[in-house]
RNA sequence: GGGCGAUUAGCGCAGUUGGUUUAGAGCAUCUGCCUUACAAGCAGAGGGUCGGCGGUUCGAAUCCGUCAUCGCCCACCA
């Protein structure tokens, strides 16, 4: 075996041996289940640094249900990501001299489906990587044939209850993308713009009103002015008419307390057409509606002006034109925020449309108190605030997206108007035929509505879709697989996703979804950034697996990973990862180095028997501690119980106890208590770091093909921690750290043997020492009542502990050292005698609580009288 | 503009209803070691007035108030 651990090629063999014997595979039967559904990622998408840290997080808690007995079940998936997709391929399109226009939706649509098979899934390969134990038999995909009937089943269905309706009303519009946005789509940023102040001509007058405005390349659509009726500064204005400038429309100024009187000049331009505060004055004071933007965001021939140019150019042009004929009275910097559009960036311009809307209120009533109350748990918690403000606030939902790639809309239009919603072409002209009572309709009289729905539609019903439950409720499958368990995903879509999947479940199964949420921070490059394409700080998760194992790589991430933290990632801490691998491995050459004995050492054996009983509580008071953590969604503390246990207490600790000397064998009973506890150690760290732990495991004794580390459980000692036995060998750790540290004070080598000098009265079992000579190197351990002469002293506890060294000694090192180890248990004393002595203290403060400081001043008491003592004795 | 959260060692963090040896691990740092499992290692060491101020309490990193800095979410001030 190699001193090195290489994880290459064995990650393949496991994987592919898993797969082989389909132990990822589930199917409903007695055990308790254990779900969780993937966040699907973007068909099309690859790898990330945050799919990583999110896919090892379910991997670990599936792989520890799995341990724990539970048919554990993980559905992985795609979604096929409507308007991103959409603007990949009518991307690559563009690169080969196609425009979408030129194609007809089916042609389109072929195109995409192209692209889709050609990138789809690549991410979940990628994920196997990883070690990713999904269910693969059971993919899904946002739009195959069961996922998509079952967006259109619900889609019809609400449509039925009344809660989608369709209306004209104000959207968020991207110009680059051609479609609507839902509000969550819209990302407020700071923008460092430009206030102008136009001077609008009082009709009839030689006077000028001016109004302040970020935009004024929409004084086109402007079609009131409007004031506060309480404002003294614009009082002249009441009642009069102004020009508005360049277009010489006359409009009325009008009154209303929306407008702040300490903005600008206190005069708001009002364009009904697109903002959405003017909209509803407009719809307050029956304005009319100049739309003056085309959907790709140029000027339209209703604005009369500038017709064709990009509604930025035209702000540029208007500025200069406004200047010159003197309409410009001021221009400041100022900063705003404007909306974005969360795919393609650019601007959104809000635009009166005809859109498919989803009454919101009834399902928030639904969704807010389970979570509230705690029958779904978030982690972290305070996401539960973010949560119900939004619940609390809910508007409807925008779900119709002026794309082709996704479901399109279930509608379809009348010849003579109006139209009907039903699940496909022939059940929508039996209820048309009903609706127009004109039995000689056909179908080539519908028009369906163009429209696709929001990708997240479809992605609210996943939960319940990957079982089938939209199409047939109650089947087997989706009664025992619902509700799932957990939820792992980012809270940057607490609102696009996890509301509405609470919201889904409840409308159609009558139950959560899951039962926690474990909100995972954002990756974030070691300079906090957040990692992106663009920046180029973002490692590829591939090339790391290659660099330091898939393994290292999952332990990097979890190191530093508290819930809902975000992670600065570093590529030392896959290092740290990998490191750990390797110690972990060459523990194992260790232990499989070693040949047993035929006849029996029984020194040895009588300290063996200590170490060994030590460890065996030493573990299971671990085991205990990760179980706990698990339950609170700890996992990096898990992980780092376990890291420790097995580098400090089994490697630096326990193997030295019981190591052979070089070429000597161990007793039977030993190494056989050693591969249990290596077994039980891999089994706690299985779901962490699933490889390295499978092929140790594998060859820690004989296995059978088909045997497998992944369901075996983790031992959890019901049996009280016998805490005496962990306290002795904390003191023996004491101990042995001393004579170390003496040995590196005074140079002493290694090979050398000391005597240890144990002061006092106390009693030690033969093991217990035995230990100490074998972890330190001393030929001779005394109890004497009085330390030698010439001799380095240490307190262990309150263990006083001295190795004479005849010529080593310095004595004013040494007296320097205990004069500061005095000062500091006086200083120790006196502050726990602050507290005895304050008889309120002792009054109030729990028995146990003073007991303890009793016991600590005892303690310090002795300690100092020891020290003293030495002091005295160096006087002389 | 409103809300939420954070601030503890050089770094990223833990600290569970206030009391467990005058604050804890990990990484990094420093010192000494190539000791036949491991230098991707071993053995040791140093390092923090718990953001500032005020308060409650016998007792505060922990509770309250306030200020400061940072982050996130929400919001229709042109």
């Amino acid at each position: 075996m190699d001193a090195k651990y290489n994880p290459q090629q064995i990650e393949n063999k496991w994987y592919e041996y898993w797969l082989e014997h389909k132990f990822f595979h589930s199917e409903p039967d007695s055990r308790q289940p254990y779900t969780i559904v993937i966040p699907p990622p973007n068909v099309t998408g690859v790898l990330h640094m945050g799919h990583m840290l999110n896919n090892t997080i379910q991997d670990i808690l599936v792989r520890r249900a799995r341990q724990e007995g539970k048919n554990a079940c993980w559905v992985p998936g795609t979604d096929h990501a409507s308007i991103a997709t959409e603007a990949k391929v009518v991307g690559k399109l563009a690169q080969q001299g196609i425009k979408k226009t030129d194609l007809t939706r089916e042609q389109f649509l072929e195109h995409a489906w192209d692209w889709t098979h050609e990138h789809g899934g690549i991410i979940l390969k990628q994920l196997r990587r990883l070690g990713a134990s999904c269910d693969w038999d059971r993919t899904g995909f946002t739009m195959d044939q069961m996922r998509s009937e079952s967006v259109i089943k619900v889609f019809c269905d609400l449509y039925d209850k009344g809660l989608i309706y369709r209306g004209v009303r104000m959207v968020n519009w991207d110009p680059q993308a051609l479609t609507a946005l839902s509000d969550e789509e819209v990302i407020f940023k700071e923008h460092h713009g430009k206030l102008y102040y136009l001077r609008y001509k009082v009709e009839g007058e030689d006077a000028y009103a001016i109004v302040a405005t970020t935009r004024p390349e929409t004084i086109m659509g402007d079609t009131a002015m409007c004031i506060n009726p309480n404002n003294p500064k614009t009082e002249w204005l009441k009642g009069k008419k102004v020009i508005v400038p360049l277009v010489g429309r006359v409009i009325p100024v009008i009154e209303d307390d929306y407008v702040d009187m300490e903005f600008g000049t206190g005069c708001l331009k009002v364009t009904p057409a697109h903002d959405v505060n003017d909209y509803m004055l407009g719809e307050k004071y029956n304005l009319p509606s100049i739309d003056i933007f085309n959907d790709n965001g140029t000027l339209s021939q209703a604005a009369g002006l500038y017709v064709g140019m990009d509604r930025f150019e035209c702000r540029k042009q208007i500025e200069k034109d406004l200047q010159q004929a003197g309409l410009m009275e001021k221009v400041e910097d100022y900063t705003n925020n404007v909306g974005f559009s969360e795919r393609t960036n650019v601007p959104i311009e809000p635009k009166l449309s005809m859109q498919w809307f989803l009454k919101m209120e009834h399902f928030a009533q639904m969704a807010l108190p389970p979570v509230m109350d705690d029958q779904i748990r978030f982690f972290p918690a305070k996401y539960k605030n973010t949560y119900r403000h939004w619940m609390e606030n809910i508007k409807d939902w925008c779900i119709s997206r002026q794309l082709w790639w996704g479901h399109r809309i279930p509608a379809y239009y009348l010849p003579q108007g109006g139209f009907v919603v039903a699940p496909d072409a022939s059940k929508a002209l039996e209820l048309a035929k009903k609706k127009t009572q004109n039995p000689n309709l056909t179908i080539d009289d519908l028009k369906q509505d163009p429209d696709c729905l929001d990708t997240w539609f479809s992605s609210w019903l996943w939960p319940i879709s990957l079982f089938n439950g939209i199409l047939e409720p109650n089947n087997k499958e989706i009664n025992y697989y619902y509700p799932t368990a957990d939820l792992v995903t980012g809270p940057d879509i607490i609102f696009f996703w996890v509301a509405r999947m609470i919201m889904a479940g409840y409308e159609y199964e009558g139950k959560m979804p899951f039962r926690n949420v474990y909100f995972t921070g954002i990756v974030r490059d070691k300079l906090g950034r957040k990692m992106s394409k663009s920046l180029g700080n973002s490692p590829d998760p591939l090339e790391l697996i290659d660099k330091y194992g898939a393994d290292g790589v999952r332990m990097g991430m979890m190191l530093s990973a508290p819930a809902g933290n975000d992670i600065l990632f570093d590529e030392s801490l896959c290092e740290q990862g990998r490191n750990f691998n390797n110690k972990i491995w060459n523990c194992f050459r260790l232990i499989k180095g070693w040949t047993i004995a035929e006849h029996i050492d029984e020194q040895a054996q009588v300290s063996n028997k200590l170490a060994t009983e030590w460890f065996r509580q030493k573990l299971a008071q671990t085991a205990v501690e990760v179980t706990d953590h698990f339950s609170k969604y700890r996992l990096s503390d898990a992980l780092m119980a376990i890291y420790k246990l097995f580098w400090d207490e089994f490697s630096s600790w326990y193997l030295e106890m019981i190591k052979p000397a070089y070429g000597q064998p161990i007793d039977k009973q030993t190494y056989d208590s050693t591969l249990r506890f290596f077994d039980q150690m891999l089994r706690l760290l299985h779901p962490f770091m699933p490889f390295i732990t499978e092929e140790l495991w594998q060859n820690l004794t004989e296995r059978k093909q088909g045997d497998t580390i992944m369901f075996e459980p983790i031992d959890q000692m019901k049996a009280d921690i016998d805490t005496s036995l962990l306290e002795q060998i904390e003191t023996l750790k004491l101990i042995v750290a001393g004579v170390r540290n003496v040995r590196q004070q005074r140079n002493i080598p290694q090979k050398e043997q000391v005597v240890l000098q144990i002061i006092g009265k106390q009693q030690f079992s033969d093991a217990f020492l035995m230990l100490i000579r074998k972890l330190c190197y001393t030929s001779e351990i005394e109890a004497v009542e009085q330390k030698a002469q010439n001799s380095a002293s240490f307190i262990a506890g309150v263990t006083e502990c001295a190795v004479p060294l005849d010529n080593f000694i310095n004595k004013d090192e040494e007296r320097a050292k205990l004069e500061a180890d005095l000062k500091y248990q006086e200083g120790f004393l006196q502050n726990v005698m602050k507290k005895l002595s304050n008889e309120r203290f002792v009054q109030n403060a729990k028995p146990e609580v003073v007991a303890m400081e009793r016991k600590k001043q005892q303690d310090a008491l002795s300690r100092i009288a020891v020290i003293k003592q030495s002091l005295e004795a160096m006087k002389e």
